[in-house]
DNA sequence: ACCTGAACACCGTTCAAGT
DNA sequence: ACCTGAACACCGTTCAAGT
């Protein structure tokens, strides 16, 4: 079922990542699906929701990849390496990342709850890590939030630009091992302090 | 001179807040500005070029400003109040932040020269905090480029409604701060390893 | 040099109509 | 329920023409 729905999504990912939300048309859309430009409105409210629908399904895709990948069973799924992976997603699917943090995020239901899965999934790494103690204590909710801000920080500037000076940039990938880097400094403190 | 230039970047940066990038048309820059809607043409080569001469003035305002503002002077320019400043100006002008980080940047001489000077400044307010024992030792442009990072992030993520579960979502100035305590207490570590 | 008005090809969206 | 084609109001951009 929905399969019309689903072959109108796939048209207009490839669109984005052709040319960025403004190359996605609803008309190039329906013509990329083969029907009329018109079709889309029996499935979509409109443009927006269109879009909403694209990240939706990115979002849950990379999801399940960070789950049931190689490398992705719980035991080896640390903190790190899911933030690696995001910093790599978005660099791999540039204008997909740019699109699941954009306007309607907060008012679509679906992204809203992929969010939160992705997060619970993050909370779970760092939960162990933290038992393990490769990250300091707290609340580990905050603690991932801040993760996932850092990882996120990181690959947004790289995308834009913002983060070379004169060619010598520093990785995103890098970012993210100086921050666990500094963390596993502040963990070791934390147990020598009373 | 460039007066008229100066006001239509000015009749973009108020569409672009009331209804973002899709919210800026030429023919309603040169409305507001009381020129045809061709005039633009004469200033800017096309939209992208109008649009990046938006962000460039913004983001030169926002330097100025955190160089000059009260508080700006440069004994209490500490990296922290700067990056409680860059997420403060995220929130109250999401649309021009969101801007200064789109796909122009890396090709717009420019906002690259802007985003070169707001780096260099965070820079110099890095060492003086390594020098005081406020932030660790290492490279201060890397250590710069985390601090961004993790400010960029928090902001971004904040502004999409992501770092949310329900309701209890931690504010990205909290995350700001959570960062330099880590790194306060892996300052620490540092000097009492050998 | 700067601006105007007409024109072109496109777009999102709406609507009446078909199966 | 799903799709079509015509239509409407808009847009970015180009061009010939004015001062």
């Amino acid at each position: 079922m929905g399969s019309r729905r689903d072959s109108l999504i796939s048209a207009a990912a490839k669109l984005l990542d052709r040319g960025g939300p403004a190359g996605v048309t609803l008309r190039g859309v329906g013509r990329a699906a083969g029907v009329s430009h018109n079709a889309p409105y029996k499935h979509f409210a409109d443009k927006d929701q269109l879009l909403a629908a694209v990240a939706a399904r990115e979002f849950r895709r990379q999801t399940d990849l960070a789950v049931s990948s190689p490398g992705g069973f719980v035991g080896e799924r640390t903190p790190q390496s899911l933030m690696v992976r995001y910093v790599r997603w978005a660099q791999r699917y540039r204008e997909r990342f740019k699109l699941t943090f954009g306007r309607w995020v907060r008012d679509d239901e679906t992204l809203r709850f992929e969010a939160t899965r992705a997060r619970s999934i993050l909370v779970a790494a760092v939960k162990t890590a933290q038992a393990d103690g490769d990250l300091p204590a707290g609340e580990p909710e905050r603690l991932a939030a801040l993760l996932w801000a850092l990882a996120h920080g990181a690959a947004d500037l790289a995308l834009s630009g913002h983060l070379s000076t004169e060619g010598n940039a520093p990785e995103a990938e890098d970012l993210v091992a100086d921050l666990f880097r500094h963390l596993k400094r502040s963990t070791r403190t934390a147990r020598s302090l009373p």
